[in-house]
DNA sequence: TTGCATTAATCAATCGTTTGATTAATTTTG
DNA sequence: CAAAATTAATCAAACGATTGATTAATGCAA
Protein backbone atom coordinates (compact mmCIF):
# COMPACT_ATOMS: atom_id res chain seq x y z
CA UNK A 1 0.00 0.00 0.00
CA UNK A 2 1.40 3.63 -0.65
CA UNK A 3 -0.05 4.36 2.81
CA UNK A 4 2.16 2.09 4.31
CA UNK A 5 5.33 3.10 2.38
CA UNK A 6 4.45 7.11 3.50
CA UNK A 7 3.87 6.01 7.25
CA UNK A 8 6.89 4.32 7.35
CA UNK A 9 9.10 7.08 5.81
CA UNK A 10 7.11 9.49 8.20
CA UNK A 11 8.55 7.11 11.03
CA UNK A 12 12.07 7.16 9.95
CA UNK A 13 12.22 11.26 9.78
CA UNK A 14 10.44 11.01 13.42
CA UNK A 15 13.18 8.84 14.43
CA UNK A 16 16.08 10.57 12.77
CA UNK A 17 14.85 13.86 13.74
CA UNK A 18 14.87 12.72 17.28
CA UNK A 19 18.17 10.90 16.72
CA UNK A 20 20.16 13.87 15.01
CA UNK A 21 18.82 15.91 17.45
CA UNK A 22 19.99 14.28 20.22
CA UNK A 23 23.88 13.26 18.84
CA UNK A 24 23.77 15.86 15.89
CA UNK A 25 24.66 15.00 12.19
CA UNK A 26 28.16 13.53 12.26
CA UNK A 27 27.25 11.71 15.05
CA UNK A 28 24.08 9.86 14.51
CA UNK A 29 25.28 7.25 12.57
CA UNK A 30 22.82 5.66 9.79
CA UNK A 31 23.29 2.29 11.65
CA UNK A 32 21.54 3.89 14.64
CA UNK A 33 19.11 5.24 13.51
CA UNK A 34 17.35 2.81 11.33
CA UNK A 35 18.25 0.38 14.29
CA UNK A 36 15.85 2.44 16.48
CA UNK A 37 13.73 3.00 13.75
CA UNK A 38 13.70 -0.81 12.92
CA UNK A 39 14.59 -0.95 8.83
CA UNK A 40 17.10 -2.19 7.28
CA UNK A 41 19.71 -0.33 6.75
CA UNK A 42 20.04 -0.13 3.04
CA UNK A 43 16.05 1.37 3.55
CA UNK A 44 17.44 5.16 4.88
CA UNK A 45 19.10 5.17 0.91
CA UNK A 46 16.12 3.64 -0.71
CA UNK A 47 14.06 5.87 0.40
CA UNK A 48 16.04 9.51 0.61
CA UNK A 49 19.37 8.57 -1.10
CA UNK A 50 21.38 9.36 1.30
CA UNK A 51 22.48 10.29 4.83
CA UNK A 52 21.87 14.05 3.77
CA UNK A 53 18.90 13.22 1.74
CA UNK A 54 17.64 12.05 5.02
CA UNK A 55 18.75 14.92 7.24
CA UNK A 56 16.95 17.17 4.57
CA UNK A 57 13.73 15.75 4.09
CA UNK A 58 13.32 16.24 8.12
CA UNK A 59 13.38 19.65 7.46
CA UNK A 60 11.13 19.72 4.11
CA UNK A 61 8.51 18.02 5.51
CA UNK A 62 7.90 20.51 8.50
CA UNK A 63 8.75 23.96 6.04
CA UNK A 64 5.86 24.00 4.65
CA UNK A 65 3.38 23.79 7.68
CA UNK A 66 5.95 26.24 9.46
CA UNK A 67 5.15 29.17 6.76
CA UNK A 68 2.10 29.86 6.58
CA UNK A 69 1.23 30.23 10.53
CA UNK A 70 1.60 33.32 11.87
CA UNK A 71 1.36 35.23 8.00
CA UNK A 72 -2.43 35.63 8.84
CA UNK A 73 -1.50 36.87 12.37
CA UNK A 74 0.75 39.64 10.93
CA UNK A 75 -2.19 40.60 8.31
CA UNK A 76 -5.02 40.93 10.59
CA UNK A 77 -6.08 44.67 10.44
CA UNK A 78 -8.83 44.10 13.56
CA UNK A 79 -6.69 43.86 16.22
CA UNK A 80 -4.10 46.33 18.00
CA UNK A 81 -0.31 45.42 18.16
CA UNK A 82 -0.04 44.78 21.73
CA UNK A 83 -2.76 42.24 21.25
CA UNK A 84 -0.54 40.88 18.19
CA UNK A 85 1.87 40.80 20.02
CA UNK A 86 0.22 38.52 23.08
CA UNK A 87 -1.02 36.09 20.32
CA UNK A 88 2.50 35.73 19.00
CA UNK A 89 3.61 34.89 22.19
CA UNK A 90 1.19 32.19 22.65
CA UNK A 91 1.94 30.92 19.52
CA UNK A 92 5.11 30.32 20.40
CA UNK A 93 4.64 29.02 23.53
CA UNK A 94 2.61 26.37 22.35
CA UNK A 95 5.14 25.33 19.74
CA UNK A 96 7.57 24.67 22.44
CA UNK A 97 6.73 21.77 23.37
CA UNK A 98 5.45 20.26 20.21
CA UNK A 99 9.02 20.87 17.85
CA UNK A 100 10.95 20.12 21.06
CA UNK A 101 13.41 17.76 19.01
CA UNK A 102 13.06 19.81 15.77
CA UNK A 103 13.62 23.11 17.45
CA UNK A 104 16.79 21.66 18.94
CA UNK A 105 18.19 20.09 15.52
CA UNK A 106 16.97 23.77 13.60
CA UNK A 107 19.10 25.70 15.90
CA UNK A 108 21.88 22.67 16.03
CA UNK A 109 22.61 23.24 12.24
CA UNK A 110 22.72 27.07 12.06
CA UNK A 111 25.10 27.12 14.87
CA UNK A 112 27.72 25.15 12.54
CA UNK A 113 26.98 27.55 9.75
CA UNK A 114 27.18 25.53 7.19
CA UNK A 115 27.71 26.76 4.01
CA UNK A 116 24.93 24.91 1.84
CA UNK A 117 21.78 24.84 0.00
CA UNK A 118 20.24 23.44 3.22
CA UNK A 119 21.31 26.00 5.92
CA UNK A 120 20.18 28.83 3.32
CA UNK A 121 16.49 27.35 3.12
CA UNK A 122 16.87 26.97 7.03
CA UNK A 123 18.17 30.63 7.50
CA UNK A 124 15.48 31.64 4.58
CA UNK A 125 12.64 29.70 6.62
CA UNK A 126 13.64 31.54 10.34
CA UNK A 127 13.82 34.93 8.61
CA UNK A 128 10.42 34.56 7.81
CA UNK A 129 9.10 33.70 10.76
CA UNK A 130 11.16 36.65 12.46
CA UNK A 131 9.63 38.96 9.39
CA UNK A 132 6.39 38.56 11.21
CA UNK A 133 7.40 39.52 14.28
CA UNK A 134 9.08 42.51 12.96
CA UNK A 135 5.98 43.92 11.23
CA UNK A 136 4.13 43.33 14.49
CA UNK A 137 7.04 45.63 16.63
CA UNK A 138 6.82 48.34 13.72
CA UNK A 139 3.70 48.68 13.61
CA UNK A 140 3.48 49.07 17.43
CA UNK A 141 5.49 51.98 17.16
CA UNK A 142 3.94 53.21 14.41
CA UNK A 143 0.53 53.44 16.27
CA UNK A 144 2.03 55.01 19.23
CA UNK A 145 1.16 51.51 21.22
CA UNK A 146 4.88 51.10 22.02
CA UNK A 147 7.49 52.69 22.93
CA UNK A 148 9.47 54.56 19.89
CA UNK A 149 13.06 54.00 20.99
CA UNK A 150 12.84 49.73 21.48
CA UNK A 151 15.36 47.65 19.81
CA UNK A 152 13.25 45.45 17.82
CA UNK A 153 16.36 42.84 17.01
CA UNK A 154 17.29 43.05 20.58
CA UNK A 155 13.46 42.17 21.35
CA UNK A 156 13.84 39.46 18.75
CA UNK A 157 16.62 37.82 19.48
CA UNK A 158 15.28 37.92 22.89
CA UNK A 159 12.12 35.85 22.62
CA UNK A 160 14.03 33.39 20.53
CA UNK A 161 17.02 33.34 22.55
CA UNK A 162 14.86 32.57 25.47
CA UNK A 163 12.94 29.58 24.58
CA UNK A 164 16.30 28.34 23.04
CA UNK A 165 18.40 28.88 25.84
CA UNK A 166 15.34 27.02 28.08
CA UNK A 167 14.90 24.08 25.73
CA UNK A 168 18.49 23.21 24.23
CA UNK A 169 20.13 23.10 27.70
CA UNK A 170 17.77 21.09 29.52
CA UNK A 171 19.88 20.01 32.88
CA UNK A 172 20.49 23.60 33.24
CA UNK A 173 17.17 24.94 32.87
CA UNK A 174 15.78 22.33 34.56
CA UNK A 175 17.81 23.10 37.95
CA UNK A 176 17.07 26.65 37.16
CA UNK A 177 13.31 26.16 37.21
CA UNK A 178 13.70 23.21 39.80
CA UNK A 179 11.25 21.29 37.93
CA UNK A 180 12.10 18.86 35.08
CA UNK A 181 11.56 20.17 31.80
CA UNK A 182 12.11 16.98 29.76
CA UNK A 183 9.19 15.42 31.51
CA UNK A 184 6.26 16.07 29.63
CA UNK A 185 3.84 16.28 32.18
CA UNK A 186 5.54 19.10 33.58
CA UNK A 187 6.20 21.16 30.35
CA UNK A 188 2.36 21.65 29.60
CA UNK A 189 1.78 21.83 33.09
CA UNK A 190 4.11 24.54 34.60
CA UNK A 191 7.15 25.56 31.66
CA UNK A 192 4.55 26.45 28.93
CA UNK A 193 2.41 28.85 31.44
CA UNK A 194 5.32 29.97 33.09
CA UNK A 195 7.16 31.09 29.42
CA UNK A 196 3.98 32.61 27.94
CA UNK A 197 3.62 34.73 31.36
CA UNK A 198 6.85 35.89 31.59
CA UNK A 199 7.18 36.92 28.24
CA UNK A 200 3.99 39.10 28.43
CA UNK A 201 4.91 40.68 31.14
CA UNK A 202 8.47 41.28 29.97
CA UNK A 203 7.41 42.24 26.47
CA UNK A 204 4.55 44.82 28.29
CA UNK A 205 7.15 46.37 30.87
CA UNK A 206 9.91 46.91 28.12
CA UNK A 207 7.80 47.78 24.79
CA UNK A 208 4.54 49.47 26.11
CA UNK A 209 4.20 53.01 27.38
CA UNK A 210 3.31 53.44 30.68
CA UNK B 1 62.50 23.89 26.81
CA UNK B 2 59.28 23.94 28.96
CA UNK B 3 57.51 26.79 27.41
CA UNK B 4 58.05 25.48 23.75
CA UNK B 5 55.84 22.85 24.95
CA UNK B 6 53.23 24.77 26.79
CA UNK B 7 52.98 27.22 24.09
CA UNK B 8 52.75 24.21 21.18
CA UNK B 9 49.69 22.45 23.63
CA UNK B 10 48.05 26.23 24.44
CA UNK B 11 48.35 26.43 20.49
CA UNK B 12 46.76 22.88 19.71
CA UNK B 13 43.67 23.73 22.32
CA UNK B 14 43.26 27.42 20.52
CA UNK B 15 43.09 25.69 16.77
CA UNK B 16 40.97 22.44 18.37
CA UNK B 17 38.55 24.83 20.20
CA UNK B 18 38.03 26.42 17.19
CA UNK B 19 37.62 23.61 15.11
CA UNK B 20 35.30 22.12 17.69
CA UNK B 21 33.32 24.98 17.70
CA UNK B 22 32.99 25.46 13.88
CA UNK B 23 32.34 21.33 13.56
CA UNK B 24 30.87 19.71 16.68
CA UNK B 25 32.81 17.07 18.83
CA UNK B 26 32.03 14.31 16.18
CA UNK B 27 32.60 16.34 12.57
CA UNK B 28 36.03 17.47 13.88
CA UNK B 29 38.30 14.79 12.97
CA UNK B 30 41.58 14.75 14.84
CA UNK B 31 43.39 14.93 11.40
CA UNK B 32 41.62 17.67 10.24
CA UNK B 33 42.53 19.62 14.19
CA UNK B 34 45.90 18.67 14.07
CA UNK B 35 46.50 19.53 10.49
CA UNK B 36 45.24 23.43 10.95
CA UNK B 37 47.60 23.40 14.01
CA UNK B 38 50.45 22.75 12.07
CA UNK B 39 51.17 19.24 14.38
CA UNK B 40 51.73 15.84 13.59
CA UNK B 41 48.34 13.76 14.46
CA UNK B 42 49.75 11.74 16.71
CA UNK B 43 50.87 14.58 18.98
CA UNK B 44 47.33 15.16 19.97
CA UNK B 45 47.12 11.76 21.73
CA UNK B 46 50.78 12.51 23.07
CA UNK B 47 49.87 15.18 24.71
CA UNK B 48 45.86 14.99 25.45
CA UNK B 49 46.03 11.03 25.84
CA UNK B 50 42.98 11.11 23.56
CA UNK B 51 40.34 13.15 21.59
CA UNK B 52 38.12 13.21 24.41
CA UNK B 53 40.98 13.93 26.43
CA UNK B 54 42.28 17.38 24.08
CA UNK B 55 38.07 18.01 24.80
CA UNK B 56 37.81 17.98 27.97
CA UNK B 57 41.43 20.06 28.30
CA UNK B 58 39.99 22.69 26.50
CA UNK B 59 37.24 22.90 29.33
CA UNK B 60 39.75 22.43 32.23
CA UNK B 61 41.75 25.68 30.39
CA UNK B 62 39.02 27.90 31.03
CA UNK B 63 37.31 26.87 34.03
CA UNK B 64 39.76 28.05 36.62
CA UNK B 65 39.57 31.96 35.48
CA UNK B 66 35.94 31.47 34.93
CA UNK B 67 35.27 30.58 38.67
CA UNK B 68 36.21 33.48 40.48
CA UNK B 69 35.34 36.28 38.19
CA UNK B 70 32.13 36.95 38.90
CA UNK B 71 32.02 35.85 42.68
CA UNK B 72 34.13 38.96 43.63
CA UNK B 73 30.60 41.27 42.63
CA UNK B 74 27.90 39.28 44.30
CA UNK B 75 29.78 39.50 47.64
CA UNK B 76 30.27 43.73 47.61
CA UNK B 77 28.20 44.97 49.88
CA UNK B 78 28.87 48.50 49.27
CA UNK B 79 26.21 48.69 46.10
CA UNK B 80 22.71 48.18 45.64
CA UNK B 81 21.54 45.46 43.86
CA UNK B 82 20.59 46.81 40.39
CA UNK B 83 24.37 48.46 40.35
CA UNK B 84 25.41 44.78 40.87
CA UNK B 85 22.79 43.98 37.93
CA UNK B 86 24.34 46.56 35.64
CA UNK B 87 28.13 45.78 36.32
CA UNK B 88 26.84 42.16 35.44
CA UNK B 89 25.59 42.55 32.35
CA UNK B 90 28.48 44.76 31.61
CA UNK B 91 31.03 41.73 32.81
CA UNK B 92 28.46 39.56 30.71
CA UNK B 93 28.81 41.96 27.56
CA UNK B 94 32.33 41.77 27.53
CA UNK B 95 32.76 38.59 27.42
CA UNK B 96 30.85 37.71 24.35
CA UNK B 97 33.78 38.63 22.06
CA UNK B 98 36.08 37.41 24.26
CA UNK B 99 34.89 33.82 24.46
CA UNK B 100 33.21 33.61 21.12
CA UNK B 101 34.31 29.86 20.14
CA UNK B 102 34.35 28.40 23.60
CA UNK B 103 31.03 29.60 24.31
CA UNK B 104 29.27 28.27 21.07
CA UNK B 105 31.13 24.99 21.87
CA UNK B 106 30.04 25.27 25.01
CA UNK B 107 26.46 25.55 24.43
CA UNK B 108 26.49 23.12 21.96
CA UNK B 109 27.96 20.51 23.96
CA UNK B 110 24.93 20.91 26.93
CA UNK B 111 22.87 21.18 24.17
CA UNK B 112 23.29 17.27 23.48
CA UNK B 113 23.15 16.16 27.00
CA UNK B 114 25.36 13.35 27.45
CA UNK B 115 25.32 11.69 30.68
CA UNK B 116 29.52 11.88 31.07
CA UNK B 117 32.01 13.63 33.48
CA UNK B 118 32.17 16.50 31.35
CA UNK B 119 28.46 17.61 31.04
CA UNK B 120 28.91 17.48 34.50
CA UNK B 121 31.22 19.71 35.10
CA UNK B 122 30.21 21.48 32.60
CA UNK B 123 26.52 21.98 33.97
CA UNK B 124 28.00 22.49 37.70
CA UNK B 125 30.14 25.41 35.98
CA UNK B 126 27.34 27.09 34.42
CA UNK B 127 25.47 26.77 37.29
CA UNK B 128 27.74 28.58 39.51
CA UNK B 129 27.64 31.63 37.22
CA UNK B 130 23.73 31.60 37.47
CA UNK B 131 23.81 31.37 41.40
CA UNK B 132 25.73 34.48 41.55
CA UNK B 133 22.79 36.02 39.43
CA UNK B 134 20.88 34.60 40.99
CA UNK B 135 21.87 36.17 44.63
CA UNK B 136 21.76 39.48 43.07
CA UNK B 137 18.24 39.21 41.75
CA UNK B 138 16.93 37.65 45.56
CA UNK B 139 19.05 40.75 47.21
CA UNK B 140 16.85 43.05 44.42
CA UNK B 141 13.94 41.64 45.98
CA UNK B 142 14.73 41.74 49.76
CA UNK B 143 15.84 45.26 49.42
CA UNK B 144 12.72 46.53 48.08
CA UNK B 145 14.58 47.72 44.49
CA UNK B 146 12.90 45.25 42.56
CA UNK B 147 9.25 43.69 41.81
CA UNK B 148 8.54 41.17 43.92
CA UNK B 149 6.74 39.59 41.57
CA UNK B 150 9.53 39.14 39.18
CA UNK B 151 10.61 35.51 37.54
CA UNK B 152 14.07 35.15 38.87
CA UNK B 153 15.29 31.79 36.62
CA UNK B 154 13.41 33.18 33.18
CA UNK B 155 15.71 36.02 33.82
CA UNK B 156 18.56 34.33 33.89
CA UNK B 157 17.34 32.21 30.86
CA UNK B 158 16.54 35.60 29.31
CA UNK B 159 19.77 37.16 29.78
CA UNK B 160 21.84 34.15 28.58
CA UNK B 161 19.72 32.90 25.84
CA UNK B 162 19.58 36.24 23.89
CA UNK B 163 23.83 36.10 24.45
CA UNK B 164 23.98 32.51 22.98
CA UNK B 165 20.73 33.59 19.94
CA UNK B 166 23.37 36.34 18.72
CA UNK B 167 26.40 34.08 19.49
CA UNK B 168 25.06 30.76 18.34
CA UNK B 169 23.33 31.92 14.83
CA UNK B 170 25.74 33.99 13.49
CA UNK B 171 24.05 34.47 10.21
CA UNK B 172 20.53 35.12 11.23
CA UNK B 173 21.56 37.60 13.77
CA UNK B 174 23.46 39.10 11.28
CA UNK B 175 20.80 39.68 9.21
CA UNK B 176 18.56 40.99 11.99
CA UNK B 177 21.17 43.34 13.33
CA UNK B 178 21.54 44.50 9.36
CA UNK B 179 25.30 43.89 10.32
CA UNK B 180 28.09 41.47 10.58
CA UNK B 181 28.49 40.34 13.86
CA UNK B 182 31.40 37.76 12.53
CA UNK B 183 33.54 40.50 11.99
CA UNK B 184 35.76 41.72 15.11
CA UNK B 185 35.65 45.32 14.27
CA UNK B 186 31.58 45.27 14.44
CA UNK B 187 31.16 42.92 17.82
CA UNK B 188 33.33 45.76 18.84
CA UNK B 189 31.87 49.07 17.57
CA UNK B 190 28.29 48.19 17.61
CA UNK B 191 27.25 44.80 18.79
CA UNK B 192 28.51 44.75 22.40
CA UNK B 193 27.10 48.22 23.30
CA UNK B 194 23.64 47.48 21.84
CA UNK B 195 23.74 44.04 23.64
CA UNK B 196 25.16 46.47 27.08
CA UNK B 197 22.58 48.68 26.17
CA UNK B 198 19.25 46.76 25.05
CA UNK B 199 19.57 44.45 27.90
CA UNK B 200 20.03 47.28 30.55
CA UNK B 201 16.76 48.95 29.39
CA UNK B 202 14.81 45.39 29.16
CA UNK B 203 16.10 45.05 32.54
CA UNK B 204 15.40 47.96 34.17
CA UNK B 205 11.46 47.94 32.39
CA UNK B 206 10.88 44.45 33.51
CA UNK B 207 12.63 44.65 37.44
CA UNK B 208 12.37 48.06 38.71
CA UNK B 209 9.42 49.60 40.12
CA UNK B 210 8.90 52.76 38.41
C1' DT C 1 74.33 8.53 25.43
C1' DT C 2 70.01 9.29 27.55
C1' DG C 3 65.34 10.92 27.46
C1' DC C 4 61.92 13.46 25.46
C1' DA C 5 59.79 15.20 21.14
C1' DT C 6 58.26 14.19 16.62
C1' DT C 7 57.43 11.65 12.62
C1' DA C 8 55.54 8.27 9.09
C1' DA C 9 53.43 4.03 8.91
C1' DT C 10 50.01 1.14 10.46
C1' DC C 11 46.17 -0.71 13.25
C1' DA C 12 41.34 -2.27 14.06
C1' DA C 13 36.95 -0.22 14.09
C1' DT C 14 33.39 2.27 12.17
C1' DC C 15 31.61 5.20 8.75
C1' DG C 16 28.10 5.94 4.64
C1' DT C 17 27.09 3.60 0.72
C1' DT C 18 26.45 -0.04 -2.75
C1' DT C 19 25.66 -4.48 -4.19
C1' DG C 20 23.20 -8.80 -5.70
C1' DA C 21 19.74 -11.66 -4.24
C1' DT C 22 15.18 -12.52 -2.36
C1' DT C 23 10.55 -11.59 -1.18
C1' DA C 24 6.18 -9.09 -1.67
C1' DA C 25 3.14 -6.46 -4.33
C1' DT C 26 1.30 -4.85 -8.59
C1' DT C 27 0.32 -4.92 -13.42
C1' DT C 28 -0.17 -7.12 -17.69
C1' DT C 29 -1.51 -10.68 -20.50
C1' DG C 30 -4.07 -14.64 -22.28
C1' DC D 1 -9.83 -15.29 -13.31
C1' DA D 2 -5.25 -17.09 -13.34
C1' DA D 3 -0.67 -17.20 -14.87
C1' DA D 4 3.14 -14.56 -16.19
C1' DA D 5 5.77 -10.40 -16.17
C1' DT D 6 7.15 -6.38 -13.96
C1' DT D 7 7.98 -3.39 -10.22
C1' DA D 8 8.81 -2.21 -5.45
C1' DA D 9 10.52 -3.32 -0.96
C1' DT D 10 13.74 -5.51 1.91
C1' DC D 11 17.72 -7.89 3.31
C1' DA D 12 22.55 -9.56 4.54
C1' DA D 13 26.99 -8.83 3.06
C1' DA D 14 30.63 -6.27 1.60
C1' DC D 15 32.73 -2.08 -0.35
C1' DG D 16 36.29 1.70 -0.03
C1' DA D 17 37.10 5.51 2.83
C1' DT D 18 37.86 7.58 7.12
C1' DT D 19 37.98 7.43 11.93
C1' DG D 20 40.84 7.58 16.56
C1' DA D 21 44.63 5.35 18.19
C1' DT D 22 49.14 2.99 18.36
C1' DT D 23 53.55 1.61 16.94
C1' DA D 24 58.36 1.76 15.84
C1' DA D 25 61.75 4.55 13.99
C1' DT D 26 64.02 8.96 13.93
C1' DG D 27 65.51 13.74 15.48
C1' DC D 28 67.44 16.36 18.80
C1' DA D 29 68.80 18.81 22.76
C1' DA D 30 71.07 18.17 27.30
Amino acid sequence: MDKDKIDKKDHILDVAERVFSEKGFDGASTRLISGEAGVNMAMLNYYFGSKEGLFLAIFQRKISSFQNILQNLGNDETIGAWEKMEKYIELYGEKIVNNNCFQRLLYQEMGMNRSNDLSDKLRDMLLKNVTELDKILNEGIARGEFKKDIDIPMVIATLYGTKNYILNTPLIASALLRYDIQDEKMIEARLKPQIKSFMKNLMKAYLLNN
